[in-house]
DNA sequence: TTGAAAGCGCTAACAT
DNA sequence: ATGTTAGCGCTTTCAA
């Protein structure tokens, strides 16, 4: 059995209660006993039991992190960061992939409530506020990433995906492409922004925003992504005049747009300059090496844990506070026609 | 407040005795309290307090698993795979990254023994054994990840290096592939075993290993890795005879070499056939894509698990048991030559 | 088939 | 500066 703090105070001559005073930086205690107590809980590397303190205090010092997909490198940053930065205050951090399923991810909610956690993390595939009710019934904090929903006032951290769209497009532009086409996503709030970022950036610059030039893609896994973008490329290809640079709601179907583009035997970025969004790891290994606007998920998770340790320690809740992350745009020969 | 037992008992008319033993399907409970209380649970929705019933039992019905870093997806395919797996047994996950830091691993392993997981799964950077003697003190069962230590018998899931090895060289041979080279990787279990399988599939095939196209790589990140690769291949290339095939300990490696070969200005895979290890996500986004043997991440996350479960119900400790998981071959257009 | 009593290891409130 | 008492929510043991 492990050491208890019974043991301590029996080997010493004290109170459990003197103990566990010293373990808890409690100022009424001599510099003697203090010495002596932390002596021996060294000796016997003494871990306090969670489990007990949880029971009176009401607090598990961990944190829930739930994300639609694990592999992704957006989610793993995410999560790589949270963990780096609470662990430095003792926090522990239950982490689940939820595969892209609802279903899934309310049941891992449910486990993580049912494990009192002391905040909630999740980067959501609901489409309902529905799960999020209960966790707000249970009074534990919740923290939505890279999402937030209309008339649901949430803590939320996510990227400015307006000026994703800006950032890249307004690249293009500086760029001297004088008819950019954009791939855009599905339905949601994400692939949205990046294509207002993409118009306003067009209008910014007094440039026409040409419905053709606008190709949508659906919500794809990585494979069909690529597919996908290849396809819409060889539309946009045939488009009269044909566009000169591409800004793409993300790396995957740029990848896609790439390939029809160099099997058109035209050139990147000379004859048409590609932007991606995500800033995948890869993207550096690539035939054209792509410049993409970074998410800088490693911020939304640094910004994230900081919130998360925020709403642990405040015990009344406090009113709903929304972060937006700034994102970058990082350059490489995809679009660098200017050096 | 949250539900508790004595909640139902009291609305029920029951004791807290009778409401618990129905929960944990207790045989001797009539049919009708047992419906009873369970419609009560569900109208409450009602969530058994863990910390109160770890205090008794001893179990938390969690695992911790520390890796590297989260980041790769080598371990993120782990970490994904043993959250999918251990989620329907009622199990959750503490995850940390420790960043390849050696004193974080051991911070981590520390936060883990302290909250009492019933089992910890660590992929180390440890040189030394000694932080896991402590977690045998503690008799919490501990499963190492593709690394098994000397002289220290410990439950281990691991790649079968030597297969991987014998798999990408061998596949060179059947390819035509007559003068084959290897970049190997630093001292460590994972590249010494990879060589090994080099070695044996030349032997195996009554080809010479030849020292001079054996090139070592040291232990680097991302980028350096893949310019230590382009370097190392512009050395094989000088070589007289020039190689025909390169087996690379990993795929970054591999990434180098190929930008070399073709910057040489010669044919991958015609002249040089080229295959890496590790399979990563992008190897089909290439300018050729990349030939690589695939580690199986997610089989070593779903055999870790699986052994963690086991490990978890066990009470009382059985002999040391290690697994190895075979890696299979994914071939691309970097190596295949004969359609 | 049900329940009363005891206690897991710790902390909070209140003595001394 | 130290200790006593009570109790967190649950399970275990044993009695009814």
């Amino acid at each position: 059995m492990a050491t208890r703090l019974k043991d301590i105070a029996r080997d010493l001559g004290l109170s459990v209660v003197t103990v566990s005073k010293v373990l808890r930086q409690h100022p009424d205690i001599s510099e003697q006993t203090r010495k002596r107590v932390l002596k021996r809980v060294a000796e016997l590397n003494y871990q306090p039991n969670y489990a007990a303190r949880t029971l009176i205090t009401g607090r598990t010092w961990t944190v829930g992190l739930v994300v639609p997909d694990l592999l992704h490198p957006f989610f793993a940053n995410i999560a790589k960061a949270i963990s780096k930065a609470i662990r430095s205050q003792g926090f522990s951090l239950f982490i689940s992939s939820s595969n892209e399923e609802p279903e899934l991810e309310r049941k891992d909610i449910q486990q993580l409530l049912a494990r009192r956690v002391d905040v909630i993390i999740v980067a959501s595939v609901q489409s309902s506020v529905e799960s999020f009710r209960q966790i707000e019934e249970q009074k534990i904090p919740l923290l939505l990433l890279d999402r937030v929903f209309r008339d649901f006032p949430v803590n939320s951290v996510a990227v400015d995906d307006v000026a994703v769209g800006m950032l890249g497009t307004s690249h293009l532009i500086e760029q001297g492409c004088k008819r950019i086409a954009h791939m855009r996503g599905p339905e949601i709030s994400t692939a949205l922004g990046r294509m207002e970022g993409y118009k306003r950036a067009l209008a910014e610059h007094q440039m026409k925003v040409r419905p053709q030039y606008i190709v949508p893609i659906g919500a794809y896994g990585d494979h069909r992504a690529e597919v996908a973008g290849y396809e819409a490329a060889k539309r946009l290809l045939a488009c009269d005049p044909r566009p000169d640079g591409l800004f793409c709601f993300n790396d995957i179907v740029a990848l896609g747009a790439m390939r029809a583009i160099l099997e058109a035997d035209l050139r990147i970025p000379e004859d048409i300059a590609v932007v991606g969004s995500g800033n995948l790891s890869y993207s550096d290994f690539l035939r054209v090496p792509l410049s993409s606007v970074d998410q800088g998920s490693s911020k939304i998770g640094a910004a994230a844990a900081a919130m998360a340790l925020r709403l642990a320690h405040d015990r009344n809740p406090s009113a709903p506070r929304m972060e937006l992350v700034q994102p970058h745009l990082v350059v490489r020969a995809s679009s660098l026609r200017r050096p």
